[in-house]
DNA sequence: AATGAATGAGAGTTCATTCAT
DNA sequence: TATGAATGAACTCTCATTCAT
């Protein structure tokens, strides 16, 4: 047959990236099949060649808009006339916040990274650690006002990023507590963390 | 043709075992095949189901094997006779430990649940809260006893968990730093997060 | 790669359905691979699915589609005005011409409905019910009218369909009586064994 | 392990008969496997090759025993003093008899014939020529006396037989009749297919 | 830009058979 | 004579991808 009435490409392309995300994020990259995305929209699994030209090219399609979103997302909230304080609470508050509204595009970008090809890969990476670089300029500026008490740079960079993301891994839209009562205790554990009480 | 000279049937299941983790660590179970598996050890693909009934049988064997050996580590390390502060240290010391030491066990641990069919799934959960719960009693007691000032137990609970346990994610062995030097900086940073330091 | 030039739908489902019945008829449902199949008719087995589902779907079709030619070929030959007596002659010389005639297909319907799944088992059943009934209908009427004389008629009506299949197990298109030659000998049994002669 | 205490060779490959042919009339030759059979009979697949050679062995002993018991079992039961009409009438009981009785091993010399390797199925079908010659010889004998009214020995020879095999099919020992009764019936219906009662 | 049919490879699993024990 | 572990081939079915239409 020929094109459905009213389809349009980018509309298409779209609706095959929502799909994989959902997809990929429950069952995971290599066990989804094309042919499973495309029954999730209406649409035979050829069809999808027209918008990526392999399942490879989606999935690191969808990691690095990802990540550039995040960055966007970031730079946007940003502030740099903040004390390093407020911008570690306001950092804590944005990745919270973000990792539990974008769900399913935040879990693959943590769990589908090992499924991407080499290059795609490093890209990916490099996008990651760019993200990371903003914590950790943070901590760095309130280490050396002497407002952070720090170990070690990259050790608390990390630990806070995990510490952060894990409320992926639990979090509830409806569960016992509301999302401003969770970024307060974050905001308290990680300040704690750093040692940004200590006198 | 037949058995191998000296061959023996736990061994091979040994075996099979250790390639298997190893490779779903580093490719994921749904894109590691039982060929791959069997080629890793010198095996026929069809050799394997000589003992374990199917591929998922395997996985579900290397979580549960796995988070009982946990729960039994923490069991042989845990002293009720030490204060909530020392319970709290030996905890992040044990847990860092264990997950820098074990690799690609814990790892997949994390990272295959979704793989694992209904039933599956809901045992290795069941032992994940049991684990979950030492750490949980941990905290609890400190703050009874007024040492540790935390917002929501459950909340930490995973929090701290997360932390510590993102250290798979960047721990080499020949890093910068040895792991009595990690840890020392986790147990600052916990400690500062339940609010230990405060007065 | 794509598709061949020229093939289509519809046609390849014919061949593979040709193929398969001639392969099962020749080594049985349970020996014949996928690949077989395919081979006959230069297709991959893979392809066969883009058509029949399973293999299983596959034999439930042909045994079915069977059963239906066979049912409807009886109905355009019936002729409710005859009498018992030619009804049954009828009925004799229709079922040696269609068991010797489409040869393979029958013989399928008769030697794999242990390998059919229970659903479609009862299925295929019921039809054949179907057209045992054409046979016992005719045998019942003239039992009635008094010029056939039968002992019980499910017992008959087995019987006579059972010499009558037989003729599948031993005619050879070229062998040493014709077709016309051997449909009279089996009127005459047929006639005898039902006690038309009978005064 | 050794040998299971009490276990005899003859006595394992008998069970390993009853087995193969319970399994066989039920699913097929081709669907059965070793290791099937094995299980029915708490065996191992392996140990069944200590009694029989192959798969395609353990079905050819089945098949060529079991026309040998019906050959010898119709020579226990002949008596050559009978006329022609006494000699049918013992031939129909006996074959119906027997093939009620003996089920499986009766189902599976008619349905598994195609499985045999073409030297074994050479072999089996020269033992039913054999045992279609004692029926056909009844009949030809009573032609030349002039009893029976046959078109054409051979074929009247294998309706007949296919009338009474056809039995195996709808058969239940707690049926609506007797084998008796049954019995009975076929006489009558065989007797007026040959033409006896004709005048 | 979509369909439906195809390829060739490969998935998990089972098979008949073998053999050290 | 049985077990349990192995081989190598085969199974049904699904995969990513291609392409005529």
């Amino acid at each position: 047959m020929a094109r459905k009435v009213g389809s349009v490409g980018a509309e298409t392309a779209d609706k095959v990236r929502l799909a994989a995300v959902s997809l990929f994020a429950r069952y995971g990259y290599a066990a989804v099949s094309m042919r499973q995305i495309g029954r999730e929209i209406d649409l035979q699994a050829g069809a999808i060649y027209n918008h990526f030209p392999t399942k490879q090219h989606l999935l690191r399609g969808l990691l690095v808009e990802h990540m550039e979103r995040l960055l966007k997302a970031w730079d946007l909230e940003e502030d740099t006339s903040r004390s390093p304080e407020e911008a570690l609470v306001a950092f804590v508050r944005f990745h919270l916040r973000y990792h539990v509204e974008c769900g399913d595009d935040v879990f693959i970008s943590y769990m589908e990274l090992r499924n991407l090809e080499e290059d795609n890969y490093a890209e990916v990476q490099k996008l990651r650690r760019q993200y990371e670089g903003n914590l950790r300029r943070i901590l760095d500026a309130g280490t050396k006002t002497g407002v952070f008490h720090i170990g070690d740079l990259h050790i608390t960079t990390m630990a806070v990023i995990a510490m952060l993301t894990g409320v992926m891994g639990w979090y509830r839209q409806d569960g016992r507590l509301s999302l401003d009562e969770i970024e307060a205790f974050y905001v308290e554990m990680v300040t704690g963390a750093v040692g940004m009480k200590e006198d």
